[in-house]
DNA sequence: CTGCGATATGCAGGCGGGTCGATGCTGTTG
DNA sequence: CAACAGCATCGACCCGCCTGCATATCGCAG
């Protein structure tokens, strides 16, 4: 699949918003799937999360792998598919690889599921 | 599994926030990570767009097939899929099997997703 | 009662994905 | 320079999932 690695960025831009008006086309719910597919597990889940709690807000992978209960290369390869999928970023310093969650990318996610920003279920504040 | 079919309740009960503040323990991973599966998946966005976009929000297998390019039972499968997560409700009148999108199920999903964002999420009115 | 249409379920094939051990690379330390 | 630590990649195994075909089930019409 190479749809990851750009993937957030592709369903990023146009606001597709699956659950919203229209039915999306295959092109679109492929690569909301796809984003969808990197956050659809629950050791990524557990990373994502360990890394949004750590110190700085950022862990390098010798950090993870005892919390996790993994393999080193199988969090490495984890933390690969949520980078690719434009969920977390990283920074080689020295030995070193320090992971940390892109600001907007979960934010990003949950706002194209939730379309009907105005037209909310049970809110009509007036 | 049998996480499914109350996925989402189970997840929804307890405020979990993934990327909230604590890391989740791998319960609360695995049950996010199954209803999360359960709409990662191309197929599956497009029916709860199709169903989502539907004349009454309802539509029936026979009208889903088409649009989607897959074969009945393939879409029945989709479908079991997606109610056992807690996304969609079935409705049997005559022959026919309505689905539904379950009103509050995708807007949970979001809010378990932006728990970062600030926790105005619930407003006090007053 | 019999036949037909709409769904659901069972079964099987094929592909993708999670995991680990082994290995290669790079930068640090002595 | 040599030895070592942290990560990424490779190859392989195994399980789960998507899909379709065939079949069973349920409801309605004639």
């Amino acid at each position: 699949m190479d749809f990851v690695g750009t993937a957030l960025a592709d369903v990023t831009m146009p606001q597709i918003s699956p659950l919203a008006g229209e039915p999306i086309d295959r092109a679109d719910a492929e690569r909301l799937a796809g984003v969808l597919k990197a956050l659809a597990d629950p050791a990524r889940l557990r990373l994502l999360s360990l890394i949004q709690s750590a110190p700085e807000g950022e862990a390098c992978v010798c950090d993870l792998t005892a919390p996790l209960g993994l393999s080193q290369p199988t969090v490495s390869h984890h933390l690969r598919i949520l980078t690719e999928a434009g969920l977390l970023e990283r920074e080689k310093r020295g030995v070193w690889a320090f992971y940390r969650i892109v600001p907007s990318a979960i934010g990003t996610i949950a706002d194209l599921l939730t379309p009907p920003r105005k037209r909310a279920t049970k809110k009509a504040p007036r």
